[in-house]
DNA sequence: GATTAACTGTAAAACGTTAAACAGAACGTT
DNA sequence: AACGTTCTGTTTAACGTTTTACAGTTAATC
């Protein structure tokens, strides 16, 4: 069972090798009916070019890696969804590798996709170190996502996190909470605090205070983390939370001690999937745009994949504060939402 | 910024580039120290193996393909992270494509995929209908997942989908439901339908019927399609869904009428996530053996990646009904469960 | 001391593709 | 009629690795 190759597919149909090349990769022109005759012959042989010689010899590779720490969250899935479609738009496949959020395997994981070549990277690190094999010089370009702490190396692309968290602080606070406890995932992830800073800068703005607590990345060991400072603390009017994991874990702990929301207490969610709507007390919650980030990320890259090679680019964009039904207003000056409207950030902090 | 390849470190170790590649790959044994000085040269250097004409040359390539239907969806990326996780430690690289639920899509991605000449795949089929690159003389060992209607093709790995069905029947009978509406994603779904002829039966047993809705893919429309259905039809006592998605349509269609659960209408969902429990009412769940599922398409594909060649193996692995707060017992025979533990489906069904 | 075996290393030929250089034919222009 | 241009196709040499066949050295056996 030898495999076909380019040289089966010339000989059977009369041609050289580099014609049957050109047919496939477009490189040069091919009289279009002896391109026809090549196709036919190529698909009763049932050829297929042969990417890794291709790519050897070309130098040229079709593939993006993308690393991320965990393939289990719904938010690193859903950027690698986006990315994905606009990447097969242009041709490119997307090898996918997972970090496990330790950099010990991230750096195996960015060793073993950087052997391909790929013509790009995408990464979302899993700490707020910079991996060094890609500012090497024979790293492919790259853009970074979402946990970044180190701007100006590399492209990036990640939210307004001060921002978003700021955004959370001031509703909270016009809604007359005092007492506010941010479910934090890890403090040592750069946005994750500036997240929580965010919270804490709008809340003192109406004169409430924030406390922090660290839930991790697992949503049952955070409700029961959660839980037992519950126990040591005295309990806030409101929780937000800083990832989508978090807020898993606030309404796991919520649930098994069964508060009812928004009365027993306010809660605000960060991300904004099917399941938090799926609810009797729909969460309030911040949407980060999925769909920009994954525009972003990918233009870029491809700018720089077709050579552009002006200054480090950081983008960074704006999240939405999706107004439902699980934050209580507690004081005359605040408001309570309806169904899902968008609330004037811009606005409420005095910014133009 | 020319890549450096294994002659330059050949060359600088002062030994031949064979040498250097045995280094690498351990096909042959080299000298202790010898091999230290090459391991030290090439880390100076920043060497790093080339896949592409390492693949090329030996016709051996430690990539493993995944086409998957849906990349947002958490029972398909549950079970790409639990792959990923055990091909890494033999070794292998997965590289994961996106069918998008549409057969022309998922054949192209295909063929992109198996240009790589990858080890294996391992493919989620959008239809009923196999792949046909999969069957050709030229397909790499292939195994077919949870999606699948033709046995005895291909290796697959499957869950008993009518005794899950059943099971949910069965359960729903003993609790007094004689009039359950069943939630299917998709009846052209082999398995789905399948699930859905699982719950007719057992609720048979104790005499009661089923209704079957097709809500597809979606949450958010699905529960727009469950709430013109409940216009046109008289209100079930209970509602099971047939995958994760409609679980999350059914739950998002109570939420919308402000249907209590499990007063309003018991409701048993299908794959147990996070979000099924952090909810006030726990959710009765039927948990697909995710780990052992990931288990057994690896070791099967490993084994058919190293040459064993017997017979078609098809797997079939059981599920778990896991009785929670959603399903309220409406008649004396029947019982309501506690907090999670597994009922005896095996004893309920009368087999061994 | 001769023969074999085991161990270590090398030279050179592949693997399947693409790119550079070249060549012939057809056409238009001077 | 001579020349340049365009179009189309070929020849041949890479790309970076692994593998085969071979060779030298040392150790073991008779």
């Amino acid at each position: 069972m030898k495999r076909i190759s380019i040289k089966d597919v010339a000989e059977a149909a009369g041609v050289s090798t580099a014609t049957v090349s050109n047919v496939f990769s477009g490189k040069k022109p091919v009289n279009v009916e002896l391109a026809a005759r090549v196709r036919d012959v190529a698909d009763k042989l049932g050829y297929t070019v042969n990417k890794a010689a291709s790519q050897l010899r070309s130098g040229r590779n079709s593939v993006v890696c993308m690393l991320v720490p965990d393939l289990a969250d719904p938010f690193f899935t859903s950027i690698i969804t986006e990315i994905e479609h606009r990447a097969r738009a242009d041709g490119y496949e997307i090898i996918v590798g997972n970090s496990d959020d330790t950099p010990e395997i991230e750096a195996g994981r960015l060793n073993a996709l950087l052997a391909w070549e790929p013509a790009g990277a995408i990464v979302i690190p899993c700490t707020d170190q910079l991996p060094q094999q890609l500012t090497a010089k024979t790293a492919p370009p790259c853009v970074l996502v979402d946990r970044v702490a180190n701007f100006g190396v590399v492209d990036t692309v990640t939210i307004d996190n001060i921002g978003a968290g700021e955004s959370i602080g001031v509703y909270l606070g016009k809604s007359g909470h005092k007492n506010v406890l941010i479910a934090a995932s890890d403090l040592a992830i750069h946005p994750i605090r500036q997240r929580a800073d965010g919270v804490t800068l709008g809340l003192k703005r109406y004169g409430g205070e924030a406390k922090t607590v660290q839930l991790g990345a697992d949503p049952e060991v955070g409700a029961d983390l959660l839980s037992a400072w519950f126990d040591d603390n005295t309990a806030p009017t409101a929780i937000c939370a800083t990832t989508d994991m978090t807020t898993l874990a606030v309404l796991r702990f919520l649930a098994d001690r069964q508060i009812d929301l928004p009365f027993g207490v306010s809660v605000v969610g960060f991300d904004d999937y099917a399941w938090m709507s799926a609810r009797r007390t729909k969460l309030t919650a911040i949407r980060q745009p999925v769909e920009e980030i994954a525009e972003a990320v990918w233009s870029q890259l491809l700018k720089r994949i077709n050579g552009e090679s002006g200054p480090v680019v950081n983008t960074v964009l704006e999240t939405e504060l999706l107004i439902r039904d699980s934050v209580k207003s507690i004081s005359a000056q605040g408001e309570k939402g309806g169904g899902g409207e968008i609330l004037d950030i811009k606005g409420a902090l005095g910014r133009s």
